[in-house]
DNA sequence: CTGAAAGCGCTTACAG
DNA sequence: CTGAAAGCGCTTACAG
């Protein structure tokens, strides 16, 4: 094969150099400990003199483990996934375990492909930040004789029980509606996510919760749906175009829809924040950038990625996906910008 | 273990059930045409009934392959990549490979660890997408008694000579300087990439070709340093700013460096275009949103991706990677929007 | 067209 | 602390 160099040494050359039994020389590379310093020192010379690499193939095959995780993203081409998943990477590679990345945007996995990630022996445990994933496809997840860990992340299935990883979505709303009554403001409306999507019910319901709170009333014409996307965001910006009267400000269930939004508005020579305020969620690199910079909700997304891998890695090394599933909340945070401000008049 | 279940079928069961060897079901699967047409029936029948499937730790470590292709991406937190590997992921997926992703930004892989992506058996091939991998590590890869399949894609390092795929730099610059002479520009100026980077210097190098053929002069205090971010668009702007003479037209090396201008720029009562024009590379999807909207060069990332993964596939069937390098070029697109206009006066 | 058998390179009870 | 040996689940010459 193109890819295997024949002069690859075995497990078998070092233990020839070593003059010791193959059995010792891998356990001298898997726990050191338990071989005599001696022994060790001349298995780890031999390792270094073969220039020996344990062959994964091999002992993924030995081990009944793959060595990788694979994440199930709803879409590679969106880049507020593309930090999370450098985290999680890194997470990975520090537990020497590959990260494998598939896509559901053009097929959504069933169950049986779901349970062919583990059957084929392409991964060892999932995470996934899909939520529309089918509920019985996930539940045959778990019920298997030896269930199949996989978690969570960013999103999640309310139908189901699994361990997850997300930010605080409701506490993120509360500071972007405080942030806008704190100016002033009462007319305050919202572009929510798909309704197919958890989030979108997470946020617009962390916004009305948050409004009530204030003694604020929602107007039902202000709540204008959405599907994260720019595109979204300049359909609503067109609605918003209008109506007789607009509110003085929008809270957005992600960046990019407040880009768009506020893209058609300015194209229209409505300006922000001035004329109406507009406040987004994620603060994706572009966040600061745009023009207004947009006041927005921080979500850490290294930090979600990290913490879903590590969640991962310790049930698979504790070989326990059993507990009641947990939520790990990551804290947002607050981002003032420029496409904020106290209303007109 | 806990992703293994004990009850999984083996080719053995398979065999058992359809009254034929193991050999002839691993036949059946992977060349059904060599099996007599009664044989293939019932060896499908008795996968069906079984529910068989094959595990590849046990395929690859008896074919010595791994069935998956590894990209070294420069930066995973830059969203340019984020479309590119998901062409990539698709193309890869089609032909039943796993696509592994590292990020190159933390430690820059040495001969060593490169040579051990294949050692290990965790690729087949590699993607490279970091043009700043080291010469001796790179030729390293390819001195090997059986060579390890390595292609690069988007940059490349002209040290040395592997198949790449990149998209047309040049002709990306020369439409760009053509775009702005047209409406009547002459003072037009440059913002690169960092020094460091083969693409900066392609795109620069098609900058000034471009003016020259043109007879344009290239006014060297109008060639601004940079490195592709947002920040060093900014740093470029702060500098037009101090200016007493600006050019009337900038062109950047990428979106985010021409979206950082113009975010400096507009806050300092500078109007794009009005007061000066401002051109990308990359079209980005935030180009069309932005404000003004970007005129930029458009790279099909989708293509780039499909067409890297499709050239390493090929290379691994064939087995081949010995044929001079060759360069696969991906044609760019001009995207006139509104960052561009005549010059004021 | 098919089967018996070897072997890919490891790891891990088991025995000492 | 160490070794002999079995075995993870496949594929593929080889022989018929």
């Amino acid at each position: 094969m193109t890819s295997m160099n024949k002069k690859m040494p075995k497990i078998q050359d070092v233990a020839r150099v070593a003059g010791v039994s193959t059995a010792t020389v891998s356990r001298t590379l898997s726990s050191p400990d338990v071989v005599s310093a001696k022994t060790r020192d001349s298995v780890l010379a031999a390792v270094k003199a073969t220039g020996y690499r344990v062959n994964r193939a091999a002992r993924n095959l030995r081990t009944q483990r793959t060595g990788a995780i694979l994440a199930l993203v709803p879409n590679l081409g969106n880049p507020f996934f593309s930090e999370i998943l450098q985290g999680m990477e890194r997470t990975c590679k520090q537990s020497d375990y590959n990260l494998l990345i598939a896509d559901t945007s053009e097929t959504t996995p069933d169950a049986d492909q779901l349970e062919g990630y583990f059957r084929d022996g392409q991964a060892d445990g999932l995470i996934i930040l899909d939520g529309s994933l089918p509920r019985d496809a996930l539940e045959n997840l778990q019920n298997q004789p030896s269930t199949y860990p996989s978690i969570f992340m960013c999103e999640w299935n309310p139908e189901t029980n699994f361990h997850s990883v997300r930010s605080d979505n409701a506490h993120g709303m509360k500071m972007a509606v405080k942030h806008l009554a704190d100016q002033g403001h009462t007319d305050i409306g919202h572009v929510r996510g798909p309704m197919t999507n958890v989030l979108s019910h997470a946020r617009e319901g962390g916004f009305r919760k948050a409004m009530e709170a204030l003694n604020l009333p929602v107007n039902e014409n202000y709540v204008l749906d959405g599907d994260f996307t720019l595109e979204a965001g300049r359909m609503a910006g067109q609605e918003l175009l209008r109506m007789d009267k607009r509110p003085t400000a929008m809270v957005c269930a992600s960046d990019q829809i407040a880009f768009g939004l506020i893209a058609v508005l300015s194209q229209n020579n409505v300006i922000v924040p001035d004329d109406i305020s507009v406040l987004g969620f994620d603060d994706v690199e572009m966040a600061e950038f745009f023009y207004p910079p947009l006041t927005t909700i921080r979500q850490d997304r290294d930090c979600l990625g990290r913490s879903a891998a590590k969640l991962l890695l310790e049930r698979l090394k504790s070989r326990d996906m059993s507990e009641g599933a947990t939520v790990t909340t990551i804290p947002v945070e607050m981002v003032v910008r420029s496409s904020t401000s106290a209303p007109a008049n």
